[in-house]
Parts: C-alpha cells; structure tokens; sequence
DNA sequence: TTGACTCAACATCCTTTGCTACAA
DNA sequence: TTGTAGGTTTCCATGTTGAGTCA
C-alpha cells in the first residue's frame, strides 16, 4: 500500500515507488513534482498498486452561468481545450473575450480553481468578474489579502510564494496574460501546483528569450489561436498600420553616428558574433568587469536613445496631431522622459509607472468621456490595465517585441464603425527600422 | 488604513560576412 | 558536402510591478 501526500509542492509517496519519483533520503520516500499527479495516479491505476491519496484538497463547484453566450470562435476555443484533457493555451487578440471562455471553462471544470493575473488591478476587475457571474464569494491572495475560496483570485508573485501551501486546493489553474509563466520564478507555479486541468490565455505567448517554449509542458500545448487580421473588421475594429520613417537631424545625426561606431568597433575588433540575445546578453556580463565592453555598450545605448528620442520626430508628432485632432489618440514612447516633454510642450495628459493611481484613474476616465482626445505614455497601459478606446495609436518609440507591439495596437481595436489607425514614426538609416520590423513579424 | 520607501523580479537588450567541429 | 550548434553563468540601462516594512 502506497501512501501519498503533499508537501511543499511535491508528490510524495510512502511504502512504494512512483512515477517521476525520486527518492528523498530526508523524507525515507519517493518525491515527485506536484504536476505530475496525473501522471502518477494514472501509473498507480495502470500497475493495480493499491494507495492512498491523502494529496488532493481541492473542492467542486457546480455553478450554471446558461445566460453567458459565446461567439462561434470562443465556442471553437473552449471545445478544443476541452478535447485536450482541459489542459492547454488559448491566443487570442486584446478585446476577443478571453476571459468570457475562462468563465465557461471554469463552469464546465466544476471545480475549485485559481486565476492568476500579472497585477493587483486585475486581481480586482477578474474577483468583480466572477462574483458577478457566479454570484459567490471569491477569494484573494495577493496586496495584503489572503482569503481562500473555491474560486480564487491571485497575483504570480502570490501564487508563486505560496505554492506550497496552495498546491493541492484547486483542481483548474487559470493563467491570464500567461506569457508570463515562464519566467525564472513564476516556471515553478506551473511545477508546484497539482491541478489536473490547466487554461493559459494570452495575445501573444511568444517571448523574446525562447521560454515559451516551456509552456506546453507547465500548461499544455497551444489549442486555439485567432490573430488579430482573423477578427479585424467582423469582431474587432478594421484598421490600417503605417510607418513613417523620419530623418534625424544633422546633428543627431552624427552624435548617433559616433556612438553607434565605438559600439560596432569594439564587436569587430573583439571578434564579437551577434546572432542572438545570448550573444548580447553575454555582452552585458563581460561588461560588468571589462571597462571597453561597458563603454561600448554604454554608447549603443546612447545611440539608441537619440534614435528613439529624436526631435525630428517631435516635429513630425505635433503636425500628425493637427491632421488628426478629431481623432482619440494614444501615443506611446520608449522613454519616459519622452513622454514628460511631449507632456509639457504639447498640453497633454501623461501617465507613467510614477503617476499615482487616483491621478491614472482620473486621466483613464476623462479620456474615455472625450474631455481629454490624447493622451502620452510610455508601457504602463501595454498590459493589464483596462483602457479606454482609441482611434489613433501613435508608436513613437518601442522594443522590437512583436507582444508589446500587439498589445499597442490592440488598444485601437475595439468594434468601431470607422478604420483605426496605428502610426509609427521610425528613424531612418538607425538600428531602429530593424526593431521596427522585428515587432512586426511573428 | 495609507503612504512612502526598499527590494526583488520581470522584460528588453541581437543580426553586413568572417570560425570550427560534428552530424546528417 | 552541407547545415547547424557550439559555449556561459549573476548583468550596461530603463521601465514596471508586487511584496514587505515601517511610521
């Protein structure tokens, strides 16, 4: 007879080996991850091996929500997830009702389930969500709060510190925006957690350094994606992307020039091969102790700046804004000390990571009314934040991830009668047309 | 309860070719 | 012959957030 438990994220089994067991001299007993329990109670079943599960804690929860109604496409995604042993990734576009397939996803698990959402925001909008849907209580863990219920609501820093007493109490795990699971220490909410089924959403699960790669085995594999041109014009706003490359300025010009030289000179005199992050990354490390590789990348990142930040672009932004003043426009930046001079030269309302909450709300609601047409920002609205819509999107500076370039232009996509424009500016003949058409691909 | 603060973590950070050893 | 992976380990700067602490 095999007794199984759960302790600190593990399976752990006395009086008989298990699958994906390794043995713990500690404990005197085979020690497995958490989200291999399907795994090993299939085993046990398959062997004939009499135990006993003293793991699981997790409760039901039989809740009918009949009035939702799913569009063919979100039906489309749940019955895939569904036909995947209610485990695997859904992508969809900002603004396609993610979450309306979660709540039946949830509805159709009937049983105890944590979200988990990147910040504190959506920790509230999801716990208003399913209170108003399923008309019960609903738990939070995370921002000072830890109250647990069958329907739980918490943030990957909470999920990820208190995997190991969260790990056997839900049975469905959803991951919202779940491109973030993969990172270094949330990587373990997928391994700690025993939950049998798994939903992962997101607009773009791809990731710059390669670790969504992971996802298949902490969530499952990808069984449904719509992009944005699949529901552009029917279920999304219909729209029109363009980028306008601008000169720098003469003396931009040069001043990039020289910067972006002694960064090329040290990598061709060091014999240096940029093929991937890594080799950048490697770059950075050798920086911290060799004072050329930090002065060469101290002024690429310099020349960076002044090709994002050029003042041919502020004169080409203010006339855009003339041509376009009937339009509701969000402008985003790379920096923020762009967005605290455009700010201040062109009167408009700006909101950075350092804007209070209340100041942000206040800004968020007078844009949505009208009273406010534009507003500046660097990446605090990419994610997780519900903003109001927009007409015109201005990108006048960004990374080359295709993410946040997707979740830019996702905020001028909700069903409007007219075309939404996406507009970014580019400066010509720098590393920026590259980043450009970086974001721009898959 | 709130606000101010610190700390830790996440994300991005790359591509003008060139080498070398090894597997298919 | 052709194509591709090889090797390394704690880090430039900027922006953003959650958790925790303390007054």
């Amino acid at each position: 007879m095999i007794e199984l438990s759960f302790i600190d994220g593990s399976i752990i089994a006395k009086g008989g080996v298990i699958i994906y067991g390794k043995y713990d001299y500690h404990l005197g007993a085979f020690r497995a991850p958490a989200f291999r329990y399907r795994e090993v109670i299939k085993d046990l079943k398959e062997r004939e091996v009499n135990y006993v599960d003293k793991i699981s804690k997790v409760s039901e929860f039989h809740k009918r929500i009949s009035e939702l109604e799913l569009w063919d496409y979100q039906k489309e995604a749940l019955e895939a997830w569904k036909n995947a042993d209610r485990r695997g990734v859904v992508v969809l576009p900002t603004g396609a009702g993610k979450t309306m397939i979660a709540l039946k996803a949830i509805e159709d698990a009937g049983t105890s389930t944590l979200v988990i959402v990147p910040t504190l925001v959506l920790v509230e909008q999801w716990k208003e969500k399913l209170e108003k849907t399923f008309g019960e209580r609903v738990g939070i863990v995370g921002g000072g709060k830890d109250i647990v219920e069958a329907l739980t609501v918490t943030t990957y820093d909470s999920a990820s510190l208190r995997a190991r007493e969260l790990g056997n109490k839900f049975n469905l795990l959803i991951f919202d925006e779940v491109h973030h699971l993969p990172a270094p220490t949330f990587k373990k909410i997928g391994e700690e957690y025993i939950a049998l089924y798994r939903l992962g959403l997101s607009a773009t699960v791809k990731r710059e350094d390669g670790f969504h790669l992971l996802l298949p085995e902490l969530v499952g594999e990808k069984v449904y994606e719509m992009r944005v041109e699949d529901l552009a014009g029917t279920h999304l706003a219909d729209y029109t992307i363009e980028t306008i490359h601008v000169p720098l300025k003469r003396v931009e010009r040069e001043e990039y020039e020289m910067h972006y030289n002694v960064y090329q000179r040290f990598i061709r005199e060091r014999g240096i091969k940029m093929k991937s992050a890594r080799d950048f990354q490697r770059l950075i490390m050798r920086s911290g102790f060799d004072p050329e590789a930090r002065r060469a990348l101290l002024s690429r990142n310099r020349a960076m700046e002044i090709a994002l930040n050029s003042e041919a672009k502020i004169s080409y932004l203010k006339n855009l804004i003339l041509e376009n003043s009937e339009e509701k426009t969000i402008i985003f930046t790379q920096y923020n000390s762009m967005v605290y001079r455009i700010s201040r030269e062109m009167l408009i309302p700006a909101i950075t990571h350092q804007t209070p909450r209340e100041e942000r709300e206040d800004i968020l609601r007078k844009f949505s009314s009208g009273e406010y047409r534009r507003i500046v920002t660097s990446k605090v609205l990419e994610e997780g934040v519900d903003v109001p819509d927009a007409s015109l999107a201005v990108i006048l500076s960004g990374t080359g991830s295709s993410r946040s370039f997707i979740q830019r232009l996702g905020r001028v996509l909700r069903k409007k009668e007219k075309k939404a424009k996406l507009i970014e500016l580019v400066s010509v003949g720098t590393v920026e047309t590259r980043l450009s058409k970086r974001r721009k691909q898959d």
